[in-house]
DNA sequence: ATTTTGACGTA
DNA sequence: CGTACGTCAAAATA
C-alpha cells in the first residue's frame, strides 16, 4: 500500500503567498527548521495542564490545544524558525506493527477528552498556516527523520520537537532536539554533547542502546540486568550494537548470558527502532517555510476556542508589532530653545490649549523637595528649557500661574515628586492632566519599575537621547559648568512624555481604566502630596525614653540567652542559631528552608512548648526586643526638622491598586502587642491643632467578599448588624449565635480571611493545629452554607483564566498569564492571586475614593483638618481646634459613601492626643 | 560592594 | 500548601 497523504494535509497553507514581512532565507543555509511531532506534544500538553480548568463554555476540553498553542507560539518567538512544520501519527497499522503485534501495546487507549482537541490543533495550525500532514502507515517520527535529512543536507538547522527519544538518534551539529522535560513550557536542548553526556553514546548510537536496555512505553523489552550503563559500556567497547552482537558470546558474567538469551529481541528492537529517513512524501524544505498567518481564520478559531490570552500573545510576538528591536529605534527628536527672558508668555500663549509636557529636574523626599531647571514641550517636538536658577521674576511669575493653572493640561511623569520639587521653589502644580507613570502603572500593575526612558521605548520605538533616560533629580543634571544641563535634560524627558501621552491614553482606554485614572488615581495624587507634605508629628523624647527601654530589654534577654547555654552567639544569625540549636542543644528540627531548617517564631515557640528550654525564651523575648528598638530607632532617625515624619507613599508598586509607604513605612507600625502598641504613643498631635483621628472600615474585605459573591446568607450577616464571625459560626455549626463559643468564632473568622487568600484546608488545618479532616469537614460546612461565595470564588478565577485578568469594582486590572501556565507551583500561585486581588484591589479602590471625598469636603468647607495617613482601611487625620465634630461627621459619612455596596459600610472612629489613643 | 535570604511588622 | 507590602541584618555572591 503505497503512502497516501491524509486528509488533514492542509495544502491551502502551502500555496499561500510569500509574506512580504518574513523574509525567505537567501540560502537554505541560513534556513532554521522547526519540526514538531504533533501527538507526542500535544498528549505531553494534555497531561501537563489540568483539563478541568481548560475547557469552552459549552464544555469542549481545550488544555491540549491551549499547551501546543502556547508551547508552539514561544518556540516561534524564541527560535525565530524560519520553516516549520507538524507530522501527525495516522490510526492503522504501521510497518512496525507489521513485523511485530506487540509494538506500542502497552499504551492504553486515548482519554476521551484528548481525542477531540487534535483536529482542534489541527484548526489551529491551519489559521496559523503552518502545514501539518500524516501518512497512513507512517509515524510521524518517521516524517521528521526523512524531513531532518533532507533539510540537513541542504545546509538547514533543524530543530525536532518531541517527547520520543528515539529521535535522539537524529541529533548532529545542526540538528537538535527539543525534549520536553516536564510539561511542554520545559524543553531540553538534545545536542550532540547532551545525548553523549546523558547516554555516555553518541546520538547516531542511542538506538543501539535503546535497543539493548528497552523502551517501556514502545512495549520493547530489552536485556533483563542491562541498564543505560552497562548498554553504554558495550557499544563502546564494541564499537556499536552490531560488535555487541558479533561478541556475544565473549561478554561474560549474568549480563552476557541474558544477552544471549535475548538476542533476537535485541536485533529486532533495533530493526524497530530505527527511524526511516526515505519516506515517500513530495514535501521539500521550501514548502515549509514561513507565510502569513490567516489573521481572519486565527480571530475565528481563537473565538471558538475562547483564548484570549493566546492570541494577545500570538499577535504579540508577529514581526509587524515586533517592532522595538535595536535597529529600529532612533532617538528622539527634540528641538530645544532656552528660555530668553520675556519669551515664555508668548510661548505659552501660542501654544493656549494645548497638552504641553513638562518635566522637572530636581529632588523631592520626605514631603518637601527643590528643582533647578524644568522644561515644557509641546506637541510638535519643541522643548522650552528653563533654568530656574536665572530665571527672571516675570517670566517666574508667568510660569507660577501657569503651573498653578487648574486648565493648563499638562501631562507629567511622576507628578507627585515633581509637585514636591517645584514646591521647593514655592511653586504649585495644578493642572495635571495625565501622569505617564501613573498610566503605566495601570496598564501593567505588576512590572517593578516604569521607567521614563523604557516608555518611550516601548511605546514610541524612541530612544530618550544618551545621558537622559537617567531620572532627572540626578546629580548629572547639576551642570556644573553652569549651563542649564539640567535644563537640557529636562527638554528630552518632557518632549518624551508629551509623546507618551497619546498611545498611553489609547492603551488606559483599551484596558478600560480611563475613569480610574481621571477619577480616581489623579485625585488620590493630589491628596498623596498634601499627606507627605504634612506629615505626622512626633515625640521624640518619649521615642527616645521607649528606645532605651527596649535597648535594657535586648540586654537582659541576651545576658539571659547567654547563660542559658554558657556562651555568646549572635541571636540575629539563623545560621549561628540552628548550630545551637539542632547542633548543640539537640533540639528536633524544624521546617526547612532553604538553607538549613528555620529559626522563626512560630518554629521557637513551638520548640519552647515542647522543651522548655530558657535559651528559646531569652530568644523571643530578645526577637521581639530588637525588633521594636530598631523600629523606633528608625522612626527617630526619619524625624524631619519640622518635628515630624514625612512617609512617601507609593502609588504605583502594590499589584493589586493599594498604596504602600516607604522611608520610613508607617503601614507597618505594630498593633498587636502591648509592648509594640506603645509606639504608636509617639505619633502625636502636632502644635496648633486638637487631636489625631483615626477612622477605619470594619471588615472591609469581607463584606467586599459579600458583594462581589452576592452570597443571600453573607450579605445578611452584614444587614442583620449581629458579630460576622458569631453570625457565621451559628450557620456553619447549627448553633444560635449566643451558643457560638470563642474557639468556634475563632476558626471561622481564621477560614472567613483566610478564603480572600486562597486558603486550602491543609493551611486551615496548619494554622488552626486542627487534623486536616476536621479542617476539610469546616469549608464543606462553609460553602454548604455560603454556597455564593464557593461559586464566586471559583467563577473568579475562571473567569480570569479565560480574559487573562482579574477587576476590581473600578475596573483596576491585574494581569495574571501564569493562571495558564503548566507549572503547578506557578499556575496555584496565580490562582491565590486571581482570588485575592478583586477582593484586596476593590477595597483599596474604595478607601481612595473615600480619601478623595474626605479632602474635597476639607477644602470646601474651608476646615483646617487634615489628613495625615492612610493604613489601608484605615485614615489618620489631625483635627483643627473646634472642627472635631464636624471632621468626625464628614469622615463618617465620606468613608461610608465611597462605595454603593450591597452591604452597608461599617466605619469606626477613635480620637485623641496620639495615635494610640485615637486607636480603639 | 552589591544582591539575596530569613525573619517579621502591618492590612 | 495564605494575599499585599517594606525594612533590617546576616549570608551569599561578585
Amino acid at each position: 500500500m503505497p503512502p497516501r497523504l491524509a486528509p488533514v494535509t492542509d495544502h491551502d497553507a502551502l500555496d499561500a503567498p510569500a509574506d512580504p514581512e518574513i523574509t525567505a532565507p537567501a540560502a537554505a543555509s541560513d534556513a532554521k527548521l522547526l519540526l514538531i511531532d504533533g501527538h507526542s506534544m500535544a498528549f505531553r500538553a494534555f497531561f501537563a495542564l489540568p483539563v478541568e480548568n481548560f475547557a469552552t463554555t459549552d464544555g469542549q476540553p481545550t488544555n491540549a490545544v491551549y499547551g501546543f498553542t502556547s508551547m508552539l507560539i514561544n518556540l516561534v518567538r524564541d527560535e525565530q524558525p524560519t520553516h516549520v512544520f507538524v507530522a501527525w501519527d495516522m490510526s492503522g497499522p504501521t510497518f512496525r506493527t507489521e513485523q511485530y503485534a506487540e509494538y506500542k501495546g502497552t499504551r492504553s487507549a486515548a482519554p476521551d477528552e484528548f481525542k477531540g482537541q487534535v483536529p482542534l490543533i489541527q484548526e489551529v495550525l491551519a489559521a496559523l498556516s503552518i502545514p501539518h500532514v500524516g501518512i497512513s502507515g507512517i509515524e510521524a517520527d518517521d516524517v521528521l527523520a526523512t524531513l531532518t535529512d533532507r533539510a540537513e543536507r541542504q545546509g538547514a538547522e533543524v530543530l525536532v520537537c518531541s517527547g520520543d527519544r528515539d529521535t535522539f538518534q537524529l541529533v548532529t551539529d545542526r540538528v537538535t532536539v527539543l525534549y520536553p522535560r516536564k510539561g511542554v513550557s520545559d524543553l531540553v536542548r538534545m545536542t550532540p554533547a547532551a545525548v553523549e553526556e546523558k547516554y555516555g553514546v553518541p546520538p547516531g548510537r542511542y538506538p543501539d542502546l535503546a535497543a539493548l536496555v528497552g523502551e517501556t512505553s514502545d512495549n520493547l523489552p530489552g536485556v533483563p540486568g542491562v541498564g543505560p550503563k552497562t548498554a553504554a559500556k558495550w557499544i563502546n567497547a564494541y564499537d556499536g550494537l552490531d560488535g555487541v552482537v558479533g561478541s556475544a558470546t565473549a561478554i561474560t558474567g549474568k549480563a552476557g548470558e541474558s544477552l544471549r538469551a535475548n538476542l533476537a529481541q535485541v536485533i529486532m528492537n533495533r530493526q524497530l527502532n530505527g527511524l526511516m529517513r526515505d519516506v515517500d512524501t513530495p514535501l521539500q524544505l521550501a514548502d515549509l517555510v514561513r507565510v502569513p498567518i490567516d489573521r481572519e481564520a486565527v480571530h475565528q478559531v481563537f473565538d471558538a476556542l475562547q483564548f484570549r490570552v493566546l492570541r494577545d500573545r500570538l499577535f504579540d510576538m508577529l514581526p509587524k508589532d515586533e517592532a522595538g528591536t535595536a535597529e529600529d529605534v532612533e532617538d528622539l527628536a527634540v528641538q530645544v530653545t532656552d528660555l530668553v527672558p520675556g519669551a515664555l508668555a508668548p510661548w505659552l500663549a501660542a501654544r493656549e490649549g494645548q497638552e504641553l509636557g513638562l518635566d522637572v529636574a530636581g529632588t523631592s523626599a520626605h514631603g518637601t523637595g527643590d528643582a533647578w531647571a524644568l522644561a515644557i514641550a509641546d506637541g510638535e517636538g519643541e522643548s522650552l528649557a528653563i533654568d530656574l536658577a536665572t530665571i527672571g521674576d516675570a517670566d517666574l511669575d508667568v510660569l507660577g500661574a501657569w503651573l498653578a493653572d487648574p486648565a493648563a493640561a499638562i501631562t507629567v511623569h511622576d507628578a507627585k515628586s515633581t509637585s514636591h520639587s517645584l514646591a521647593g521653589r514655592g511653586l504649585v502644580l495644578a493642572g495635571v492632566t495625565l501622569d505617564t507613570l501613573l498610566a503605566a502603572y495601570l496598564c501593567h500593575p505588576d512590572q517593578r519599575t516604569y521607567d521614563l526612558g523604557d516608555l518611550t521605548v516601548r511605546y514610541l520605538k524612541r530612544e530618550l537621547p544618551s545621558g537622559v533616560d537617567a531620572a532627572s533629580d540626578g546629580m548629572l543634571d547639576l551642570g556644573l559648568d553652569g549651563d542649564s544641563s539640567g535644563g537640557r535634560t529636562a527638554a528630552a524627558r518632557a518632549v518624551a512624555v508629551r509623546e507618551l501621552g497619546e498611545p498611553l491614553r489609547a492603551d488606559l482606554a483599551t484596558r478600560g481604566a480611563t475613569a480610574l485614572m481621571g477619577d480616581v488615581e489623579l485625585p488620590v495624587l493630589a491628596t498623596l502630596v498634601d499627606m507627605e507634605r504634612a506629615g505626622i508629628a512626633a515625640d521624640v523624647p518619649y521615642f527616645t525614653t521607649l528606645l532605651n527601654e527596649f535597648d535594657a530589654a535586648v540586654e537582659r534577654a541576651a545576658a539571659g540567652a547567654y547563660e542559658a547555654i554558657g556562651r555568646s552567639v549572635n541571636l540575629g544569625s539563623p545560621k549561628q542559631l540552628q548550630e545551637v540549636l539542632f547542633d548543640e542543644l539537640g533540639m528536633p528540627k524544624t521546617r526547612k528552608t532553604k538553607t538549613g531548617y528555620t529559626t522563626d517564631a512560630d518554629a521557637l515557640a513551638d520548640l519552647f512548648a515542647r522543651t522548655e528550654h530558657p535559651f528559646l525564651e531569652n530568644l523571643l523575648a530578645h526577637r521581639e526586643a530588637i525588633r521594636l528598638r530598631q523600629t523606633v530607632e528608625g522612626l527617630l532617625k526619619s524625624v524631619s526638622p519640622d518635628g515630624r515624619i514625612h512617609t512617601t507613599f507609593q502609588q504605583t508598586v502594590a499589584a493589586t491598586g493599594r498604596l504602600s509607604s516607604v522611608d520610613p513605612n508607617l503601614q507597618n507600625i505594630p498593633i498587636r502587642t502591648t509592648e509594640g502598641y506603645r509606639i504608636r504613643e509617639g505619633f502625636v498631635v502636632g502644635e496648633g491643632y486638637e487631636g489625631l483621628l483615626t477612622a477605619d472600615y470594619s471588615q472591609i474585605e469581607m463584606r467586599i467578599m459579600a458583594h462581589l459573591s452576592g452570597d443571600a446568607g453573607l450579605i445578611e450577616a452584614f444587614r442583620s448588624g449581629e458579630d460576622l464571625h458569631r453570625y457565621v459560626g451559628s450557620r456553619v455549626f447549627g448553633v444560635a449565635p449566643e451558643d457560638v463559643t470563642s474557639a468556634m468564632r475563632a476558626k471561622i473568622k481564621a477560614m472567613s480571611y483566610g478564603l480572600a487568600y486562597g486558603l486550602s484546608a491543609f493551611g486551615l488545618s496548619k494554622q488552626l493545629g486542627i487534623g486536616a479532616g476536621e479542617a476539610r469537614g469546616l469549608m464543606d460546612d462553609y460553602f454548604e452554607r455560603f454556597g455564593g461565595v464557593r461559586d464566586y470564588l471559583t467563577g473568579v478565577v475562571d473567569d480570569a483564566r479565560q480574559e487573562g485578568w482579574t477587576s476590581t469594582i473600578l475596573d483596576r486590572r491585574r494581569y495574571l498569564p501564569d493562571l495558564t501556565s503548566d507549572n503547578r507551583q506557578r499556575r496555584e500561585m496565580a490562582e491565590r492571586m486571581a482570588l485575592n486581588a478583586p477582593i484586596q484591589g476593590s477595597a483599596a479602590d474604595v478607601v481612595k475614593v473615600a480619601m478623595i471625598g474626605v479632602s474635597s469636603q476639607l477644602r470646601l468647607r474651608g476646615l483646617a483638618s487634615r489628613l495625615l495617613l492612610q493604613v489601608h482601611d484605615e485614615l489618620v487625620l489631625e483635627v483643627a481646634p473646634g472642627e472635631r465634630e464636624e471632621v468626625t461627621e464628614l469622615v463618617r459619612a465620606q468613608m461610608a459613601a465611597a462605595a454603593d455596596l450591597s452591604v452597608p459600610l461599617d466605619v469606626s472612629v477613635g480620637f485623641g492626643r496620639s495615635w494610640r489613643d485615637a486607636g480603639h
